[in-house]
RNA sequence: UGAGUUUGUUAUACGGUCGCGGGGCCUUUAAGGCAAUGAGGAAAGUCCGAGCAGCGUAGGACAGGGUGCCUGAUAACGUCAGGUGAAGGUGACUUCAAGGAUAGUGCAACAGAAAUAAACCGCCGAAACGGCUUGGCUUUGUCUUGAGUACGGUUUUUUAACCGUCGCCCAUUUCGGUAAGGAUGGAAAGGCGAGGUAAGAGCUCACCGAUAUCACGGUAACGUGGUAUGCCAUGUAAACCCCACCUGCUGCAAGAUUGGGUUUUUAUCGUAUAAGGUUGUCCGCCUGAUAAAAACCGUGAAUAUCGCUCGAGCUUGUCGGUGACGAUAAGCCUAGAUAAAUGACCGUACACGACAGAACUCGGCUUACAGACAAACUCAAAUU
RNA sequence: GGCGCUAUAGCCAAGCGGUAAGGCCAAGGUCUGCAAAACCUUUAUGCCCCGGUUCAAAUCCGGGUGGCGCCU
């Protein structure tokens, strides 16, 4: 499912104030209703070096692209990965799985 | 065979399905299709050097900063190559910010007699003084004569005592000579041996070292040999400094294009012997500057477009050079994002995959790194 | 991406070539019937880490690590 990028500066404010938030063990979701789907990444430092954050944000976005056929309507949604010592992309799908279903998006 | 030194290459590979970035071509008018292409040796640290861009001036002097054996390479460099010297290693080889301490200034804690300077102890010579038993003076020995069984007189059993004279030794004080020795220290006035001397001293000599100078070799750093020497004296210049050379400042978030400019009013400083700018100071040079409010137009301003990838470029060959490198011929175009592109799954192989992700671009340096491979050389042992 | 600053005891910090001031905290003691206050005593094996210069380095020089700030 093709997706546009969330980029300016007041979407992510608007976002990080006024949306929603759905939690799971490897990730936190926030996501308001949009009339196309967008999305972000937002990872900091502590996660690590660049080859980590780099590898983190591609396991998400291959994560996000396959399950978000998933959900009803469309939205704007920016994922914040959880510190970890391992990063596998199943865990990470499984739980985007976990949280459209208990959400109901 | 084992141990090692140096240099270089490489950094999982192949296939399938679904995806991502910027271009190209095609269909078609907002989407789709096609075949290509898409992270590194360090992309890192930002430690140097350049390109490029800006600074209403970049000009001079000083200050400040940097470099520091020699010759070369280079666009340039604090880089590289070849050499010199020093240090380390049996060796291949490695390491070195390696100018000047006799231009001047500063610093050298503690310890030590003394720290950059010759005072103290000591050793030696001369003179004076005469000493709780009048200090002592035959030899040998006990723990060592340092120096007189000296001469004259008196007493007395006595080689013993006393008095006088001359000489000597020791001690004390003063004056002078000396730098051999004095537990320290990172460093103590070239080292060691012999001669010499009252005691000593490069005072003299041999050897070694240092400095100066001459000759020869080398483009040079420097090397080799000869001669001379009042050996006039520590270390530190990654302390100030001196000498030689280099240096304007800021950095692509630089900057450019499109678009917000025009008019009016007010205030402050100044109106040319002034004020401001010129990124620390002076000279020189340049010029009005700053702030606020109102009206019209416009509304995207970190976010658009450019800068942005064809460049001191890469690959291969030939020639010159010991080499860094240069010349030349042919071929090639090889990421260009901007909330920021390389991923997921499956299969095969093995050694089971280290450090790590471009952000204007190059040349270096430094730091991180599982391993694999190649070449040259050294040492040790064995065999032929 | 670019440019700077900084690191000293549990905390705040001075020192900038000669062997780590001071304050708070902590521990022990004196005082007290017991406390508080006050007074006295003690704590860095070395100054973020690794090399170098020097007789000697927290300090000077080079390299690394962590923290903080500025430039739109």
């Amino acid at each position: 499912m093709k997706y546009l990028r969330i980029k300016k500066q007041g979407d992510f404010q608007r976002l990080f104030q006024k949306g929603k938030r759905a939690f799971s063990p490897s990730l936190t979701m926030l996501y308001r209703p949009s009339d196309k789907m967008r999305m972000a990444i937002s990872i900091g430092k502590k996660h690590g070096k660049s080859v980590r954050r780099n590898r983190i944000k591609r396991l998400l976005r291959e994560a996000f692209r396959l399950t978000a056929d998933q959900m009803k309507g469309t939205y704007s949604v920016i994922l914040v990965p959880k510190v970890a010592e391992t990063y596998t992309f199943e865990t990470y799908q499984k739980h985007l799985q976990c949280m459209i279903k208990k959400e109901k998006l």
